[in-house]
DNA sequence: CTGAAAGCGCTAACAA
DNA sequence: TTGTTAGCGCTTTCAG
C-alpha cells in the first residue's frame, strides 16, 4: 500500500527518492521549465505514477503567488433564497460562469461571505462580481486588496469602470415602452425591485426620460424582490383596483409578472386587451404564463461568456479596455402585449 | 498609499510590525486559537484594517493541509456542451449545489478537467462527483489519492460506495410502466442514452424485469444524449415508420421527448391516443411540449442538499454510513400518457 | 543536465 | 499573556 492509500498525500520528496533525483529535477520534470534527460524524466514519471503523486496546490501557489482559480461573486441577495424566477436567473448565471470557466481550463469558486471572518478566503487569482449593488461593499473591498475583478453588470454608481460587462438598457427599455404605447397604453406603471443594483436603477431613468419626451406622467412603484407571493398580491391588489388603474405594467420580476396575471383574472381583466403585462426579467413563468408575458430576456450566458473572457484577458495581462463591453438585452414580445387591432 | 492598493499583498508580518507585536499574536488575534488581552487585539485588528490585511489562503492550507473547499465534478459529458435539456439539468445541479454550499458558509470549487495536466489541481478538502459512469475514472482517481468523495448517483459498477446520493429508480419506472399499461400500452419502446451511467442504466434493468413480469417483450433502442436535433430526428423517424411501431416510447431526455412529438405529429400520429410519451427526466421541454410530456423529474435540488449535507458531515468526521442515501425520484404525469377513456 | 538551498506566509509547538 | 521558531510542499535561483 503507497502513501496516498493509507491516505497520506505524497509529496515531491518522496517521488524525488524514489526516482533517485532531486526534488527540483521532479518539480522540472511536471513545470518542464528546463530541460531534463529523457531516461529522467521517464523515471520520475514512473515515480510519480507508482506512488499517486499529485501535487499540493496550495505550495505551489503559495510560492508561484498564482493559483489558477476564479472567483465569482453573486450579489443580489435573493439570488440565493429562491423563488423560482429567482432561481432561474442564478443557475442560469452560475451554470454558464461554469460552463465558461470549465471550457477555458480554468477552475471557479463559488465565494462564501466575504465579511464573515468565520469563513475561509479563499485563493482566486481574480474575482468576477455579478450585478453589484450601488456603492457596492464587497466589490470596495476586492479593489481595495487590489485583485483583478470584472463586473457582470456595473456597479450604478461607478459606471465607468472599465472591466465590466454593462446591459445597455436604454434602447430595450425605450422599444418596450414605445410598444405599449404603439398598442394604446397611456397610463403605464413601472413596478421596480428594491435592490439598488443596475438592473433597478437604469429602466427606471430610462422610464423617467421616456415619459419626459412623451409628456406623459410617469407612474412608479416598487415591489421587494423578496416578498412572498401572498404579500406580493397584498401589494398588487389596490393597484388594479382604482378607477385609475394603468392600462400597463411593467414589472421588474417575472414571477410578479405572473402573479398581476392571476390577480387580474381574478378581478375579471382581460390581458391585454385591459391591461398590458411586461416583466423584465425572463423565466419560464413568463414563457408559459396565461396569456405568455412579454419580457426582457438579459443573456446571463452572454454576460457569462463575456466576463470570463474578459476575466482571463485580465489575468493574461491585457491592456485596460477603453470602456465596459456592452450587451443587448433580449425583448421577447408576447401575448401579454399584443392586442389585436 | 499602502501595500494592498499598491497591488502588492498585506503579510502578517507588516501587521505585526505596525502593531507591535509578534506574528504569532497577530496569528492568534485572528483564529482565536488562544487568549489575547483585548488591549492587543484591538490595536493588531486596527492595524490590519488600516493596511488592508488579508491572510493569505494558500499559505494557511498549506500550514494545517486543509482549505475549508469543496469540489464539484459533473461526469456527464453532455452537461457542458448543451442542448437546452442538458443545460437546464446542469444549472440546476450546479445552482443547488452552490446555493446549498454557500447556506453553510462553503467554499464550492468547479474542478477544470482532472487529467489534463496544463491545469492546475485545486485544494479541496473533499470532492463531489455528480453521475459518475460505471468504472469511473475520475472518481478512482480521487479515490486513490485518499481525497474524501461523495457521489451523486452512484458510480453503477460501485454501488454500495456508502457517501452517495443515490435514486431510487426502480419503483419510479415501474410506476410509470404500469401507467402506460393501463392506459392500454403493450408495445413500448425505451430509448435510453449512451452515457453508462446510473440513470441510463437503471431505469433498463427495471424495465427487462417489468417486461418479464408482465410477459411482454422489450423493445430498446439507444439515442445518444450527444446527438443534434436533426440527427436525432433521422434516427427517430423509422421508429414510427413501420406497422409494428411501439404505441408508447419512454425517452431519456426530454427534448427528444419533444422531437418525437414533433415528428409524431409530422406523421399524423396522435398523442396520446396513438404513441403514448414520456421522459426520464423533466424539463421545460417537457412542461411546455405540445402536448406536455410526462416526465420523471431527478430533484436535482434534494440531490445537492444531500450531497453538500453528506460532505460537509464527512469532513467533520462523521461516521461512515450503513450505505447510501436513497432518494425519489418524481414521477410528473402530462397529457402525453394520458388517454381520455 | 542536475543538485542544494532559500523562502513564499502562515500555524502551532515550545519557551518565557 | 506574548514571543521565537520550525516547517508545511513547492518553485526557482545559484552552483556545479
Amino acid at each position: 500500500m503507497n502513501a496516498a492509500a493509507a491516505g497520506r498525500p505524497v509529496t515531491i520528496r518522496e517521488v524525488a527518492e524514489r526516482a533517485g533525483v532531486s526534488i527540483s529535477t521532479v518539480s522540472h520534470t511536471f513545470s518542464g521549465r528546463r530541460p531534463i534527460s529523457a531516461a529522467t524524466r521517464a523515471r520520475v514519471r514512473e515515480a510519480a505514477a507508482e506512488l499517486g503523486y499529485d501535487p499540493n496546490p496550495s505550495a505551489r501557489s503559495l510560492r508561484t503567488g498564482r493559483s489558477g482559480l476564479v472567483g465569482l461573486i453573486l450579489r443580489p441577495r435573493y439570488a440565493v433564497s429562491g423563488t423560482p424566477d429567482r432561481a432561474e436567473t442564478f443557475n442560469r448565471l452560475v451554470g454558464a460562469v461554469a460552463t465558461e470557466a470549465l471550457r477555458h481550463g480554468t477552475g471557479l469558486i463559488h465565494v462564501p461571505d466575504l465579511h464573515d471572518p468565520a469563513v475561509a478566503s479563499v485563493p482566486m487569482d481574480g474575482c468576477i462580481v455579478a450585478h453589484p449593488y450601488g456603492g457596492d461593499t464587497a466589490l470596495a473591498e476586492l479593489l481595495g486588496r487590489g485583485l483583478p475583478v470584472v463586473t457582470v453588470e456595473e456597479d450604478p454608481d461607478r459606471p465607468d469602470l472599465p472591466w465590466a460587462v454593462r446591459l445597455d438598457y436604454p434602447p430595450v427599455v425605450e422599444a418596450l415602452l414605445d410598444h405599449l404605447h404603439a398598442q394604446g397604453a397611456r397610463e403605464i406603471l413601472l413596478l421596480s425591485g428594491t435592490e439598488d443594483n443596475a438592473w433597478n436603477r437604469r429602466p427606471r431613468e430610462t422610464y423617467a426620460a421616456w415619459c419626459a419626451r412623451r409628456g406623459l406622467r410617469p407612474r412608479t412603484g416598487l415591489l421587494s424582490e423578496g416578498l412572498s407571493m401572498p404579500d406580493a398580491a397584498e401589494l398588487v391588489q389596490p393597484l388594479l383596483a382604482g378607477p385609475d388603474r394603468p392600462d400597463a405594467i411593467v414589472v421588474a420580476t417575472s414571477d410578479f409578472a405572473a402573479l398581476i396575471a392571476e390577480v387580474a383574472a381574478a378581478r375579471g381583466l382581460r390581458i391585454p386587451e385591459e391591461l398590458m403585462l411586461a416583466a423584465l426579467t425572463d423565466s419560464e413563468h413568463a414563457r408559459a404564463g396565461h396569456p405568455p408575458i412579454t419580457a426582457m430576456d438579459l443573456t446571463h450566458e452572454a454576460l457569462a461568456e463575456r466576463a470570463v473572457e474578459l476575466m482571463l484577458a485580465r489575468l493574461s495581462g491585457a491592456e485596460t479596455p477603453d470602456g465596459p463591453v456592452f450587451l443587448t438585452p433580449d425583448l421577447r414580445l408576447r401575448a401579454s402585449t399584443r392586442r389585436k387591432s
